[in-house]
Formats: C-alpha cells, sequence, structure tokens
DNA sequence: GATGAATGAGTCTTCATTCAT
DNA sequence: AATGAATGAAGACTCATTCAT
C-alpha cells in the first residue's frame, strides 16, 4: 500500500507546514504558502482535507494529540506543589524550546478559532480534555508535606487546574506585549505554586 | 468651529461603533459595517483616520484612556488581600456589565495585535501602564494584618500585579472555550487571592 | 445627482455587454471579460449587482421589459390568422436583425436556468408575461373572415399562444443544429397560421 | 477476452450513469459523479474515453441508437393525422415513462451543444436523421380521409416532420419554466395535428 | 469634510486531466 | 485496465483604499 502510505506522508507534511507557518504569520496563512512549504500544490490540501477550514481543524487535532501525550503519569506519591512545579517546568521547556512558535501557534489559535465556530468546539474540546488530565493529574494529592492526610479533593483539583491553565494562558498571550522575556519563567513558577494556596483548608487557614 | 465639533463627533461615533463592533466580530471587521454602525461612509473613516490600522490604533488609545481613569485611588490603608478583592471585584464587574463586550474587546485586541507592529507597540505601552498602576497599588501594603509590619515591596508588587493579571487575562481569553461562564467571577477572587502568597516570606507563616 | 447617472450608466453597460457576451459565450462568460467589455472592473459589477447570478437575472429582467415594449399593440380588428402572421414577422424580423445574438442570448439563459434556481424563477416569470400577453392578442379574434361572428374564447387564445410559443422556441433551439437557415422564417410563418386550426369549431370539424 | 467484456460493461455502466446524471444536472456534472454513480472512478473514464468531451458524445451516440431503433414502421396505410397522432402518442409516453429523464437529457444536451463543436455536429447528424425518419413516416399520407388521392408530398411531409419536431423540442425545453405540466400532452397532441393544415391545398378544403 | 462608486490585488475553491502504481 | 492522489489553470468574490463630486 504504498499509495496510502504516500498520501499519509503529504497529510504529515501539510499539518507540519501549516503549524509552522500559523505560529509565524496567524491562521490568515495563503494555502499557497502552506502547500509550497510542504513541497505540494493547493490542489493537495483539497484533495487530502477539503478545504482551508478541515486543515486548520486537522492542525488542531494533531495538537491535541502532541499534548496528551506529554502530559501523562506523575508519581502518584508526589506531593501537590512537587505536581505542580514539574508541570510548570515542562511547559516552561516546551515554551523556551521552540522559540515562540509553540506558543504563538496556540496564540494564533485562540485567535481564529473566536471567530470560526467548527474551530472553536474543537479547541474548547481539547482545552477541555487539557483541563481534566490536570485536574486529575491535582487531585489526592498531599497539600501540606507536614500533614499527609490532608489531600485536595476534586474539586479543588480542578479549582487548581483552572487557575494555573489561566496563567500560564494568561502568560502566554500576554508576552509579546513585555519586556521581560528572561522573568517570565520564575514568575509562571512562582504564580503556579501560590495557587496551591487554592486548597488549604481551615486546618491551617482556609483559602476560601 | 462648527466644523471641527462635527468632525469630532463623528470621530467619537467612528471609534465606538469600531470599539463594539470589534468586540463581536474581533478586528477583521469590516469598515463598511463600522461607518454604517457609527451612521457614515467608509469614505468619513479615510477622512478622519487615513487608514483602517490608524482607526484601530485610536479605538485602543481610547480604551487606554478609558482604564486610566478606572483604576484611581484605592485608600492606603487597606490591607494587601483587601485591594486585591477590590481590584478583582472591579474587574468582576466590568465584565459582567458590558456582556461580553469590554472583555472580548481586549481579547480580540490582544489577540490580533500580534500580527500588527503598529498595534503591538500601542498595545504594549497600554499594558505596560496598566500594570505599573496595579503594582503601586499593591506596593507598601500589609500582607498579614496580625503583623502590620511586614509589608509588599514594591518588587513584590509588580509580581503580583504580573500574576493577577496574568490569570485575569487568562480567565478572559479562554472564557469563549470554556463552559461554566457561572464560576467564572469565584474563580477569579480566589485565584487572585491565593497570589498574595507571592508576598509571603519564610519568617512569616505560609501562604494558607 | 451626476453620481446615480453615471452609475445608472455603468449598469447600462455592464448589462448591454454581458448580453452580448452571454449571447456568444453562454452565461459561463468570464466576469473580468464583461467588465472589460463595460470599461469597467469587476469590482463595479459586485458594487452594483452583488454577485453575477444577480448580473444575470437584471440582464433577464432587462430583456423582458424590451420584449414587454415590443409586443404592445395590435389593432382590435385584425382577425386572427393576421395577428398571428404579424407577431411571426416580429419575431422573425428580430431573430434576423440581431445576426444570431437574440435567440443565442434566449437559449443560452434556458440553458443555464435549468440549473440555476433564481434563473428558473425570473424566466419563468418572463415567459408566463410573454405567453399571457400573447394570449391577449389572439383571444377574441375572428377565426374566419367569412363568419365575423365566430371568434376566439380566451381559452383558444391561451392554447394558441403556447402553441406558437413552442415552435417559435422549438424552431430557435434547433436552428444552430440544422442546414437550412433560410427556409426557417417561411416555415415558422406557415406552421404558426396552421396553428389557428386549434381554434376552429363544430360550424367547420373542430380542432379537438 | 475477459478484459474486453469487463471493459464493454464499464462502458456501458458509465454512459448509463452519465445519461441519468445529465439529465438531471446537464452536461456540467463533475466526472467524479459521474464515475461514482457507474461504481467506477475518475480515471477509468479517461482509460475508456480519453475525455470528458469524448464521454458526451459517447452518450449522445448511444441516444442516436436508441432512438433510431424506436421510431420505426408504422402501418403504411394510416392517414396522416393518425400517424402523426401516434408519433406524439409515443413521444408522451417515453416523456412520461421516464419522469422528466428522457426529456430533460435531451434538453440538457440540446442546449449545452451550443458551446462544445464536437457536441454540436454529432448532435446535427442524429437531429437529422431523426428528422429524416419521421419525414419519411409522413411523406405519401392521405390527407383527408374523404380524397384518399389527396397525399402528402415529399416537401409537405419534410415540412410537418420539422413543424412537430420544433413543437416538441420547445414544449419539451420550455416545460420547466411552465406550471401546468398536466395539460402539456393534450396540447402537444392537438398541436401537432393542427399541423396537418401545412398539408391542405387550397383545392381542398382549409384547415380545420 | 463627507460621500459612495469604482478599483484591483489577494485568495479560496473547483474540476478536468495526468500518471505512477 | 483501473486506481486515486496530485496537479494547476481558471474564476468568483472580498474589501481596504482612492478620488471625483
Amino acid at each position: 500500500m504504498r499509495r496510502a502510505e504516500a498520501k499519509e506522508a503529504n497529510r504529515r507534511a501539510l499539518v507540519a507546514a501549516a503549524t509552522a507557518l500559523i505560529a509565524r504569520e496567524g491562521t490568515g496563512v495563503r494555502l499557497d504558502a502552506i502547500a509550497e512549504a510542504a513541497g505540494l500544490t493547493t490542489g493537495a490540501i483539497y484533495s487530502i482535507f477539503g478545504s482551508k477550514n478541515n486543515l486548520l481543524v486537522a492542525v488542531l487535532a494533531d495538537e491535541v494529540a502532541r499534548v496528551d501525550l506529554s502530559i501523562s503519569g506523575y508519581d502518584p506519591a508526589l506531593p501537590l506543589s512537587a505536581v505542580i512545579d514539574q508541570y510548570v517546568q515542562t511547559w516552561i521547556e516546551t515554551y523556551s524550546n521552540y522559540p515562540g512558535t509553540n506558543a504563538a501557534f496556540e496564540r494564533q489559535l485562540l485567535l481564529s478559532a473566536v471567530e470560526n465556530e467548527d474551530l472553536r468546539l474543537r479547541l474548547a474540546q481539547m482545552l477541555q480534555a487539557e483541563l481534566s488530565q490536570l485536574a486529575q493529574l491535582l487531585e489526592n494529592r498531599v497539600i501540606d508535606p507536614a500533614r499527609s492526610s490532608d489531600r485536595t479533593s476534586a474539586q479543588e483539583g480542578m479549582a487548581i487546574a483552572k487557575a494555573i491553565k489561566a496563567v500560564l494562558t494568561g502568560l502566554g498571550v500576554r508576552e509579546p506585549f513585555t519586556a521581560d522575556a528572561p522573568g517570565l519563567a520564575d514568575l509562571a513558577r512562582q504564580s503556579c505554586l501560590a495557587l496551591t494556596a487554592l486548597a488549604h483548608r481551615p486546618g491551617g487557614k482556609p483559602a476560601r
């Protein structure tokens, strides 16, 4: 089945080209540019995806899959703050490794998604999935090492997950408008750790 | 000077119309639509602003001015958490009062400014100003009412300000993709309060 | 109001250009070609008509108006056969004067109309109007000069009108596929006159 | 020779599918649609016919063959009006049996052939053949049963044949634009019978 | 200063056709 | 012989911008 393989390869090439170009120029990229970057023609895009919109959705789906893989399996014994620290660390690395690309890509997608129903639904779904994964990771964790019986409830896990996601998204979105890129990583880490306060309860002083 | 007055009135009408439409449809709105909403024609936009881009910049500048006015003068005696609470409260109200409009407007501008250098610079400047104001508000505040001598430094004020802004921006940007709009206000409040932990120091009690 | 006049002139130029080109090449003509022929640009077509389809409809409406004018006022005293003769004569002249153009235009429109709902409805309406006019012209006419009291009923007028229209349309549509263009006029005339037989009644032998 | 048989079967399937689709959607149908309807792929069309145009020609040729078969052998003793009646009856049946299909097919081909030289020549040839057959059928027929020696000449036969064909084509082409489909059969019959008047000569009684 | 008709470059999309398998 | 993925030319439509009135 050489045929199917070739098609799959082209499909991947197009998604990769699209991802890169979208990160740089936004979803307004011309199909010609994407096709050329993939060594194909616009017709191929239509042959494979049917429309520009479907290509965008495919690009998004691809991203979802990648994220799904990266957030798995943290040691169940880790306390809350350690898990958060590790998660943020991963985020920072991803963020720094693909200089600008990854974050820019998400920003661009967020932007277009507001005006594009198809994309909005997909993105909502993807973000929801990410959130659930993170919430699960933060659930049933020791809050204060000194009191190991005190663990995060599912609600707390979700609340912290939402707050963390908001902080990171906010930092990412605002990044192009701020001068001090260097301090970003630290701020992200400190802020997210501070959010553990959302789980503290009456034993100490409650956060609520 | 009737001429000048009329021009000024038209200018205002166009900025208002543009603000509303951008909030709803993004910066991709057609000039025709903006002109019509303002009871004028596209030609007027060129007469007054010279280009679509200049109109967008004007819209943004208008917003800056409005924000500058709203964040002023909190009682110097208020402790850190009270100031944050009040600030978030204001944000929530703004957010709810102009259903979607205000927040949507910022979202749209924030997101599309990435592709537009003119806009990016203006927006960076505006966001920086907002940030400084907020940082100043949070500076030299009592952290823990029990220890009134323990006050936030300028650095801490800035750090908390950045974190708060990130949380609020993140919540705003993600909002169109999340189901539970109702819980938004609470989450915003709790999260921002949790960020006071950024000011707690080893000597005092850790954030609760 | 120079503005409006200019627009109206452009509108007419576009309709004329479109009519001519459609006759020659069919409704598949490129908008560029039409615009160029009218000394304008494609944008003008969109400014004035909004879409290619609307232009086609306008072209059709224009044709309707022209036909409406040409079929009016035959002497009420003329007997049936004379009216038919005159009508066919007019048809033949129109047909010959615009060498191919007119007939070709109708043919082309008939063709595209089958696949274009908008056009189909308009054309149906136009053909219905034409038919009614002709039917009215043929109603209450003396059938046999020898028996001047014997006149066509409304039903008979309509039936003959339909038959005449069918013959003429049929001849027009088949014309590009027949060799003997010269005999066309005569055949049209004889055939239509023969259709008066549709009105003969029991006094002679009924046609029905 | 399994290969040849399979090819022939595919050929037939494609012609049948094309005929049906052309009837419904016109010659603008996509090759994909035709191929799919025939259970094949576009490549097969090129393998067998070489081009879309050749397929259309083949479809037309197929139709010619079918028509040749259907118009044969009317009783030589039948008078003119009876032959016409029978012919029209056949037409009406064909028309009604394949609801719309058959007539629609001819309509579409007739109309689109104008823009396609290959098709035009073929169609001209086919229509000429049909016409000759019908003319021959109408030649040397008794015009008025009361005067059996009065028979149609070859010229008269041809004239009536042309007129009948024009009427039927005209009715068929106009059909999609008229409301009263039910009356169509009757009108066709009456009109064609009225055309016998084309054979009446001064000596005999005038057309009734 | 405002009007609004026209411009025209920019893009997505369609589909007959090709060709390696 | 048939497949079906890719091609690429063609064409409709959008919209910021211009400019005569």
